[in-house]
DNA sequence: ATTCATAATTATTGATGCAAAATATTATTT
DNA sequence: AAATAATATTTTGCATCAATAATTATGAAT
């Protein structure tokens, strides 16, 4: 028996993922050209499947394409670092408030599981920043949404350009939980007006925190 | 002397704009197969440029990939534009609200010239609706975040997609008129929290319209 | 020596060709 | 006649090749 890869990915598609994490990395830094030969000559393929995935992250942001010259990673200004951190707010919070609203008790119990793993997990930094991002990423999923989704994943994408660029600051790992709290209570609670404005408290303190 | 092209786009953003256009004149269906070939013989170009912009359109939502399938027209469901409408509502209105707090004078009155072509609009629908389009880009652009004017654009091609496309429906042009001067008055009275519930309230009332 | 023009190099953009995969068609067998 | 196997055709996906545009380097002239 042999193992089938359930999604077959087209070429085009894996580059544009390594692209994306050597991005992340600061191995390709914002404002750097790519070179398409090289990186071409890097993994041994040709520059076809290459060019696609470049235009495939200049969908999402992370490159800009500048007419007869290439691509460039993006370079991210603080002004731009606000205006998509705010809109990663409004959308998240609007999500929270879809949830509160329309989640099965099932949906509910799922995120207090999350949300319980959270409080155990405030002594290992790196396993609350995981959880975190999980509980983030299962609310969106249950708001069901796929447009949002897929502008809060682009968002978080460009986010990450940023040197810090963690949505949680370690230092805020106390209040977080707390701000975590108080939305789930909302959840439960089904009230979607204070679960709106417990996540957009969340994200508001986040932001000061990073700035 | 000979003209000079200013902004030279590449093939691949010429294509991309022609097939824009045919999938809006619904010349190619929500949910055909796109015929590379054909299409590559149509304009006397290759594949190449061709499979770019479809990469392109893909990342706009307007055509979705199938691995090894090629690339179909997007199909939306009710839910979907139901989706896209509320996000564009969230979106359009939490602009609304930074407008009222951000705008200069001059801006507010650029605004306010546009409504006051949108009152004597009221006879001629094209000219109507063409002047609402031009507001709700102004007032965006004044909000000045390109990252929520890049998702704006972009979810307002999906609505498109649809065949009663319109954001504002003929037979509302008095009770949009209405809530057009409310939301006016909220931004002169640099409201933001009027301002947005305004601007709320415009698409909401559009989407009942157009359901 | 500096500036302008021209040539050479380099890189992007677009075209063509080829192989693998998926679908449609035909043939064969029960 | 229906079902399944084999074959043929179509189409995607990737690679290679050609040409177009831009930048750098070189040289001449003032």
């Amino acid at each position: 028996m042999v193992a089938l890869s359930l999604a077959p990915r087209a070429l085009y598609e894996e580059v544009a993922e390594i692209l994306r994490q050597r991005i992340f990395k600061r191995e390709l830094e914002p404002g750097s050209w790519i070179d398409e030969l090289k990186i071409a000559e890097e993994y041994g393929i040709s520059r076809t499947p290459l060019r696609e995935a470049l235009k495939v992250l200049a969908a999402e942001g992370l490159v800009t394409m500048k007419v007869r010259r290439g691509a460039y990673v993006t370079e991210v200004s603080e002004q731009d670092l606000r205006d998509v951190y705010h809109l990663l707010s409004l959308l998240e919070s609007d999500a929270a408030g879809v949830v509160a609203t329309q989640a099965t008790e099932a949906q509910l119990k799922e995120l207090q599981t999350l949300h319980q793993q959270l409080e155990k997990a405030t002594a290992h930094t790196d396993k609350f920043f995981e959880i975190n991002e999980r509980f983030h990423m299962r609310l969106l999923e249950i708001a069901n949404n796929r447009w949002r989704n897929q502008m809060v994943g682009d968002l978080r994408k460009v986010m990450k350009l940023n040197r810090h660029n963690s949505l949680l600051k370690s230092g805020r790992i106390k209040e977080s939980l707390a701000e975590h709290r108080a939305l789930m209570q909302a959840l439960e609670a089904k009230n979607a007006k204070s679960a709106v404005q417990r996540m957009g408290e969340h994200f508001a303190n986040g932001l000061e925190a990073a700035a």
